[in-house]
RNA sequence: GCCCGAGUGGCGGAACUGGUAUACGCGCACGACUUAAAAUCGUGUCUCGCAAGGGAUGUGGGUUCGAUUCCCACCUCGGGCACCA
């Protein structure tokens, strides 16, 4: 037999594969569908390494066994190919960011194939293809222009039409609807019709899903632009500088366009109820959500006015007398989750930015400090500055404040008592949907003269993103789109979408990828529903996963996709991290480049390899000097192929025979459930028994190939057509799965194990049919066991079926 | 701090629903083949002990005939904690 030449068989048959399509989704919708998806990548010029492909090889063992298995399997791959990296690429290479991703994805893909994945490349998507962001912009236009009712009866995103309708029929006093909460005014039906059209916009603007405000920034002043949080660095003084220059780094408010996520809060929780996905990312998503119930209530102040010694003067009585009135008209309202520890409280602190503090700076002993502290605390990030107030004891100790043992009353009792109320509060944040850069999808929105917006109209999209001479920031805030004349001219919004919004809705345009008249056509919807097995790295939960949902569920509302859920399985590659227990980086030089092991090992070994070295969603250590044991597995897998073609009539012997079905059944249910580590080691385990007797049977052999084939191929493939011989037959990857024969795998013998006190004494090897009577007489005849008994009384005497036998003398 | 998750040989890891702990692989040791080496094949490989047997799944308790698995406390590591792809 000829030598295992890996290059040559995988060139071979990847050559093959491509020119028969066997990997090309049906379109015929007759047979049952099977949707498994990867996250697709962002396609960065660093190129790929061993790290990146262990998700994608897992999805592919799982595509490719419901493949064989019958299934109509959608398994396709495309590009994430807006935001800040290629933007940076473009602008080092003095490039067109354009040019950027598609040298980027030519590489990526190029190393992707070497691997043998079993996508079909025709359905591709490009994010920054305008004929896909089309459908970006239109899902925008749709959020845009609806708004969410939060009455019991419908509880669900309505077109904005239906929210006008409302206004002009009723007014807005009877609406349970979803609106920005510092929102408070209402108004009447003749009231609405009386307002301008920038006063209706405006109002309007306060229901939209997708709607203009004002946000903090990270704005460096000497780069002139807005940097996202991983671009700022500390400096020596702990303070915020920017990763380019070190120049500094403050928060200013910023015009930008929102999200209203906070609309599905509760959606969002309850609908993890009915997903697969592991409890680590829903705990992830529900905490991030952050929904609380708690108690609302107003604590009223008291300004006490240190007066100066001596006689009361008219100014003393003045500022008395003001106070009074402050007193009586201002409380301070909180939210606390333990309303029953209130008569604990001793002390209040107020949030810098809390408008108090600007209102009462007069009375403030010590001005200098507090202002000199908001200003320290203004450039420090949210999250660095709500870990200090929670640790409220801590904070009292060290600040001399009085702590007082707490009183135990019910929480909504006091609240009730004191006229607070109720309330349910959520962490989350609605999602800012605006970038001050260039590579990104245009906003479709126009902003007139009068102050009011247009929406484009869909036989308008896609709003093209025009070319420039710079990528970079034009110094004012605003993305370079504003220093682009007829843009400006226009009118169009100079924000751009972020990253995350071409993500959103990408799994839906595999469906129907080349469609132009809709993201995808209902027939195509109706019949792909949803994924059905999606795999992708957990670095994902809060950002992603989530706006995903968020956006399904919108569509769902509005009844642009047949199902709330977009993800029904999701699964969590586990990192793979270099040997030297660091993530893999040029950075620490601990890369290993996949090419270089495909070109060593080859594809199917470095598929076994990933696959085997330890659980699929568990971070691990690439360790190259392992991989040998996956390489010598494949050389086992293909001498024992002349074990089978050494005489045709063979049979294989009946111990081996029952092997093979258990193994047929492990590596079934494994790939199932991803354990593919045990999966490789069972089949291991039945290339060693192969080994032992020499003898196998074609038949038997084939069957081995096609529990194989998901994991290696390449090999498989060849070992297939070697064994079929003349037979010109199906591809190995479309030939069925193998169903294992229950009858083959019963044990006539079993082992027994006999325990006395709980410790393993001796081993019985009775007949698989033994019933308890029988074997618990047995057990105490034993000799062994006898010695161990040792005339004592038998208390109690267990049989675990199959198992063991329990004596507790 | 709060909320999750995980700790098993020299290393990656296995163990069904509480039922023989260490499968499979790497490494290592010895042997066969070879002039030799590599490759390959075979044997061994948690630990103490000559053996009989004892002890080990982060630490200390508990439940049970029996605990890696369930409960309690602690230690260590990893992840999440308001926008970041």
């Amino acid at each position: 037999m000829k030598e295992y030449d890996h290059t040559k068989i995988e060139k071979k048959w990847q050559k093959e594969w491509d020119t028969t399509e066997i990997y090309k989704t049906d379109s015929a919708t007759t047979k049952k569908k099977f949707y498994v998806l990867d996250m697709f990548p962002y396609p960065s010029g660093a190129g790929l390494h061993v790290g990146h492909p262990r998700g994608y090889i897992g999805s592919d063992v799982y595509a490719r066994m419901k493949r064989m298995a019958g299934y109509n399997v959608l398994h396709p791959m495309g590009y994430d190919a807006f935001g800040l990296p290629a933007e940076q690429y473009a602008i080092e290479h003095k490039i067109h960011p354009s040019n950027a991703v598609a040298i980027n994805v030519a590489t990526f893909e190029k190393q992707l194939s070497m691997i043998g994945l079993s996508y079909d490349w025709s359905r591709k998507v490009n994010t920054t293809d305008p004929a896909y962001y089309k459908w970006t912009q239109w899902i925008f236009l749709e959020i845009y222009n609806s708004w969410y009712d939060k009455s019991a009866s419908a509880n669900k995103a309505r077109p904005i039409s239906e929210l006008i309708e409302i206004f002009i029929k009723n007014g807005n006093a009877n609406i349970d609807a979803v609106c920005d909460i510092n929102f408070n005014i209402v108004f009447t039906a003749s009231e609405w019709v009386s307002y301008t059209e920038v006063e209706k916009e405006s109002i309007l603007m306060k229901y939209r899903l997708a709607y203009e405000g004002y946000a903090l920034v990270n704005w460096c002043p000497n780069l002139g632009t807005v940097l996202a949080n991983d671009e700022i660095v500390d400096d020596k003084d702990g303070n915020p500088v920017s990763e380019r220059g070190g120049h500094p780094v403050e928060k200013v408010q910023m015009r930008q366009w929102f999200m209203r996520i906070t609309a599905y809060s509760d959606r969002l929780i309850d609908g993890l109820e009915n997903i697969e996905w592991s409890t680590h990312i829903k705990e992830i998503q529900r905490n991030w959500i952050g929904k609380s119930e708690g108690s609302e209530i107003s604590f009223n102040i008291r300004v006490v006015k240190k007066f100066s010694s001596g006689p009361r003067t008219r100014e003393d009585e003045e500022l008395d007398h003001e106070e009074n009135i402050f007193n009586n008209s201002t409380s301070i309202k909180i939210f606390t989750t333990r309303a029953d520890t209130i008569f604990g409280a001793t002390y209040m602190v107020l949030a810098p930015e809390h408008t108090l503090v600007e209102e009462l700076s007069n009375r403030i002993d010590n001005l200098p400090e507090v202002k000199a502290y908001i200003l320290s605390l203004k450039n420090k990030s949210e999250a660095d500055r709500t870990k200090n107030d929670k640790r409220d004891r801590e904070f009292a100790t060290k600040f001399n404040l009085p702590i007082v043992d707490k009183p135990l009353v019910d929480a909504k009792e006091i609240t009730e008592k004191v006229g607070g109320k109720i309330v349910t509060k959520y962490k989350m944040r609605d999602a800012i949907f605006a970038r001050q850069r260039y590579w990104g999808e245009p906003i479709p929105l126009k902003h007139n003269a009068d102050g009011t917006i247009t929406a484009l109209e869909e036989k308008d999209l896609p709003l093209e993103l025009p070319n420039v001479d710079s990528y970079e920031p034009i110094g004012t805030g605003e993305s370079p789109l504003g220093s682009v004349p007829s843009w400006v001219k226009e009118g169009y919004e100079t924000n751009t979408m972020p990253g995350w919004a071409g993500s959103s809705w990408y799994f839906l345009r595999y469906m129907d990828p080349n469609n132009n008249n809709a993201f995808a056509s209902e027939e195509a919807l109706e019949y792909w529903k949803d994924v059905d097995m999606y795999v992708g790295g957990q670095e994902h939960a809060t950002g992603h996963l989530l706006y995903s949902r968020f956006w399904h569920k919108f569509l769902y509302d509005r009844g642009h996709v047949p199902t709330d859920e977009p993800f029904k399985v999701l699964r969590n590659q586990g990192l793979i991290i270099a040997s030297d227990g660091r993530k893999m980086s040029k950075r620490w030089g601990n890369v290993v480049n996949p090419d270089e092991i495909v070109k060593t090992y080859g594809a199917d070994t470095l598929r076994v390899y990933e696959m085997f070295m330890g659980p699929f969603d568990q971070a691990v250590a690439w360790n190259t000097q392992s991989i040998i044991g996956s390489r010598r597995f494949l050389e086992k897998v293909w001498k024992g192929s002349s074990y089978a073609l050494q005489n045709k009539t063979q049979q294989t012997p009946e111990d081996l025979e029952k092997e093979l079905h258990k193994t047929i059944k492990k590596v079934s249910e494994d790939i199932e459930t991803m354990s593919f580590n045990t999966a490789i080691s069972s089949m291991m385990m039945l290339s060693n028994q192969i080994e032992k007797y020499k003898i196998i049977s074609i038949s038997d052999y084939k069957l081995y190939l096609q529990i194989l084939a998901p994991f290696a191929p390449h090999i498989a493939e060849e070992l297939w057509n070697l064994l079929n011989g003349d037979e010109n037959g199906p591809s190995l990857h479309i030939s069925g799965w193998p169903i294992f024969d229950e009858k083959k795998i019963i044990d006539d013998t079993i082992i027994v194990v006999v325990q006395v006190n709980g410790k393993v004494r001796t081993q019985l090897s009775v007949e698989s049919t033994i019933s308890e009577e029988q074997i618990k007489e047995l057990a105490l005849k034993d000799k062994v066991v006898l010695g161990w008994i040792d005339g004592k009384e038998v208390k109690k005497i267990i049989y675990v079926k199959g198992r063991l036998v329990s004596i507790v003398v």
